[in-house]
DNA sequence: CTGAAAGCGCTTACAG
DNA sequence: CTGAAAGCGCTTACAG
């Protein structure tokens, strides 16, 4: 393993070997045709000068970079590192790396903007935790390239999308209040416009109208476009006795500026997020939450990715077919109270 | 802006223009010499026919590839998933991606098989919450490429390293427990041989010790070596009332499993985590903490890498000279006793 | 200021 | 079964 400081190419090991570049390159793509003694001087030589392929090079000529392209907008979020992680190492077992794209939070959706730093690194695949804008879907499309987005429903765009049962998740949501007496709650999505928080939403409303509660427009937030003191101002002033939020993050901060104000999650006011991510850090139980089976979701998200990687439709059945549909994790931000 | 299906090049953007893709590259990486008009005859074919570079192409010829490449073990832990945000947008603004690599909590090291992955893909730079394996050391120096250890000590190796003051944070840690009344702590670690692990823990010891109250080696232990049950078992038969965690993702579990025991955080036992992870996720605030200041950590380590990458050498001061030492935060999981 | 040629390190046809 | 040639899409010297 005597290395050079200088790069080991596949002219060198086929100098080494005597043998040409091509034959080199065949055995180490383990291409048919060639001899049992020839792979040993091959490999003998490779390790022996420390080869390690260029994947650029490889890249370019063969059209497929190995690389996983992800579009996230906030890797914070356990939802989003506990999947990524999951996924990440699914798709290195395949021999595919991960190239990582932050739209620095600028809003929901995967803009042209974005694209362009996605595709000048030519991915195999993409997959996305946000949206593709309205006018980025053909664009998209037109690349070829699979593309699933992950927690989003694709159907608006005609794309694969991996999410769960979110009408579910919100009738849950819903339901549970109820159950623990709570009858003025009120809902804090992301964006008003990014559908998976309008169906946790709907569903949330659609249990509540049930049992003659009614979310009113004026009981409905979206964090992402009000001014956030004002907000939490507007939830106390309204008197709301429970908050359904779109997800945990968004639940720990709310948690957090009423506290700040004397009104205590699960004494005073009930709370319920989304995603469970306090098992995801392994953390002790806290808030009450909707879980979605998270490790199983993201592994059929990676599934999902080498399913269309392998030229395979996406043909999978819906996640909440094959799993348990969402249901209440009871922290201690609920409880029941006296009627 | 009507894009074909088939990739657009260079030589479209010059049969376009009438120039050659010589000249067409230059205006577009902004090379000196050409004309205003030309730039803007360039500028427009681009716009028209959609163009977008081919990074792997322009990394074969000049050599760099403008990719990051990132290496750690639990991207779950908010401690990385944190940093690796911020880090990656300020690479982003410099025109780099990230690519990234988990071993798959094999070990805290990088090890050849993981080194072979990354520099297959030719990145710019490795930034790397692993150390380097103690075979891999002259390996990476010698690949030339700059090589930044993030959140552990790089002296030993000689390589830049950016870590706080850990025997500092150790000190606060075991100064807060005894100025709480505990006398009996125990310190559970990660891995025996990590550097920033050992530090902590001797900062620990060492303030311990000054107050007569001796860390002794069945006092120690290292999650990651011990079976887990077992070691919960061993500490609660110690009757210790103490645990210092080597990170707040330890504490997370240990909490959890001795409340499994009856033993609850804060009331029956103190316990002290380290990094301050849930100001990161912004959750209300729930252990006894160490702070070194995440967020400026984070900016510190991504602007050692792009020194590196600009050719400066690293000779940044110590982060710990710059900013505010390893502070106590005060959870529900420790609280004064009476003696 | 612009262009023709060479070459980065591979893989892909195509010959033999 | 193996090799010589071409080419992926760029950028880098080098001419003019």
């Amino acid at each position: 393993m005597d290395r050079d400081k200088k790069k080991v190419t596949l002219k060198d090991i086929a100098a080494r070997t005597g043998l040409s570049v091509n034959t080199v390159s065949r055995v180490l793509n383990k291409k048919p045709y060639y001899t049992k003694e020839v792979e040993e001087r091959v490999n003998a030589a490779c390790k022996e000068l420390g080869y390690i392929v260029d994947m650029n090079a490889s890249g370019l000529r063969s059209g497929s970079t190995r690389t996983i392209a992800i579009l996230y907008d906030d890797l914070v979020n356990p939802f989003y590192s506990y999947t990524t992680d999951i996924i990440s190492k699914r798709f290195e077992e395949h021999g595919y790396n991960l190239i990582m794209f932050s739209n620095n939070d600028r809003s929901p959706y995967v803009d042209y903007e974005m694209m362009r730093i996605v595709m000048a690194r030519k991915p195999d695949g993409i997959l996305s935790f946000l949206e593709p804008a309205a006018d980025m879907v053909d664009f998209i499309k037109e690349t070829g390239i699979p593309f699933v987005i992950f927690g989003r429903d694709g159907s608006p765009y005609g794309m694969t999308g991996v999410c769960a049962d979110e009408r579910g998740g919100g009738r849950a949501a819903g339901e549970h209040l109820l159950s623990c007496g709570y009858r003025s709650p009120v809902y804090v999505g992301s964006w008003h416009d990014v559908k998976v928080c309008l169906d946790r939403q709907e569903g949330f409303a659609e249990a509540l109208r049930k049992e003659g509660v009614e979310l009113t427009p004026d009981r409905i937030f979206y964090i992402r476009e009000h001014d956030f003191a004002e907000m939490i101002d507007r939830i106390a002033a309204l008197g709301a006795d429970a908050v359904f939020c779109f997800n945990d993050m968004i639940a720990f901060v709310v948690i957090e500026a009423l506290a700040e104000r004397g009104v205590v999650a699960g004494r005073d006011i009930g709370v319920v997020g989304y995603d469970n991510v306090q098992q995801m850090l392994k953390m002790p139980r806290f808030i009450t939450t909707i879980d979605v089976g998270g490790h199983d979701f993201a592994e059929y998200g990676a599934a999902a990715m080498l399913d269309l990687l392998s030229g395979e439709p996406a043909g999978m059945a819906p996640f909440t077919e094959k799993h348990a549909p969402p249901a209440v994790v009871q922290g201690d931000t609920t409880r029941p109270r006296n009627a």
